[in-house]
DNA sequence: GATAGCAAATGACATTTATCATATATTTGA
DNA sequence: TCAAATATATGATAAATGTCATTTGCTATC
């Protein structure tokens, strides 16, 4: 894959927390920035890590994970294009506290550690970015606390399917453009393999999704909002 | 209870996210902020509205919590002397995720919205303070998902009674200085009044906690860190 | 395109947690 | 200080979820 090598012809920069920083700032980053690439199953970064840098994914799927008891990982959200890695441990100056693993082939840009606080000093728009991403990340995180403890599994599992396939959208079949086991399903509704496979069989035979193998198609839409019970 | 006029010789200051700012941003912080103080159970900003400035707790301790499904509260995290409430809001521009109430009679400075982005505008190390600490209650929250997710109530139970302990200190006779009913803790844990009674019981049983009426004191701190699985 | 290795599906059962009922204790406010 | 209101405590039972075992199906790779 090509990414540019300056940012300002990027095409994911308008999605990213980099959207309107000035073009000094896009070239103090381009300067330093390299380019990577994660193989499906890669480990991007590791929970407990001091980062150097932050990536910027420019194409590709990744789930960001704690380790909980006896290294059961819990997935927090995912990262797609234009969004970043790293940047919470860095601003916090904290050890990484969730891991990062490619779900598909990714590609990104490196940013490392002293030009990513650079533009940050220099650009108070940038700042202002990223403060109201890592606000609007907060708030996200709240709404995730009061599902895990107030909703039973299978409201917690259509909202999740919900929100899979808003971030991944559909591949040509209808699909949830997203290639997920059902253990990793369970590691994000905070449940057991076994819980999500029911319940996804359940939601199949009352006709709200759709599966083939492990592939799966939200059929209905307004049905799983009302049993999530999300009313927004 | 007196607050003083001016910033620079608040002594909660230090501990604030105030703390390193310039006398000129202090000035304009003092000049427009009001002193305001909300009796015990009083509610300081309220879910899904659209707060027109932030609060600085000088003196009190309060509750954050979201509604979840039928107005069962779920609380996220305590407030107390030198933190902010509603600034999330503010920064992400979004309304209010989390309503504030007061545990106890609480004083606190209103700085009006102008006046913290002028702030933060004008002073990178301010601005950059903010972004530490959304970054440090993300990570926060990212540990809240994960226990939710992950620990069963009894280990839930004994994590937050340590945090408790930690954020609110403990009195004269060595009890937690909150002032918490078993079912504000249960819509921490997230779990049924009953439960926490039952464990709180049982923890006491095993000699691990005390308790005199609702009020609760942590005895070996050692074996709660054991059963909560923390190991930091 | 066959096959070994995983992943999904399902049943049976154990465990945890919630709910409802009721008794007892503690606050709080007149 | 007392009584009403509220919170805590505890038992019995129901419901939800987890665990283990086994079968079936898919899919990645050679």
């Amino acid at each position: 894959m090509d990414i540019p090598h300056h940012c300002q012809v990027c095409q994911k920069q308008s999605d990213s927390a980099f959207q309107g920083l000035s073009a000094t700032g896009l070239d103090e980053i381009s300067q330093l920035k390299t380019c990577v690439s994660f193989r499906k199953g890669q480990v991007i970064m590791h929970e407990g890590a001091r980062p150097q840098g932050v990536y910027c994914i420019h194409k590709g799927k990744v789930k960001l994970y704690t380790l909980g008891t006896e290294g059961k990982e819990q997935i927090i959200r995912f990262i797609t294009d234009g969004d970043l890695i790293g940047y919470r441990s860095i601003l916090s100056d904290e050890p990484i506290s969730a891991s990062a693993t490619a779900l598909e082939d990714t590609f990104a840009c490196y940013i490392p550690k002293s030009s990513f606080f650079k533009v940050i000093e220099d650009n108070p728009k940038f700042s202002l970015n990223m403060l109201k991403l890592s606000c609007h990340e907060l708030g996200e995180a709240g709404k995730m606390i009061t599902s895990l403890a107030q909703k039973n599994v299978k409201e917690r599992l259509a909202e999740i399917l919900l929100i899979l396939n808003t971030t991944f959208g559909e591949d040509e079949d209808g699909f949830i453009d997203i290639n997920l086991t059902r253990e990793e399903m369970a590691n994000m509704v905070g449940t057991a393999t076994e819980s999500v496979i029911r319940l996804i069989s359940e939601l199949r035979k009352e006709g709200f999704i759709r599966s083939k193998g492990k592939r799966l198609a939200v059929e209905d839409k307004k049905s799983l909002r009302q049993i999530a019970a999300v009313f927004e």
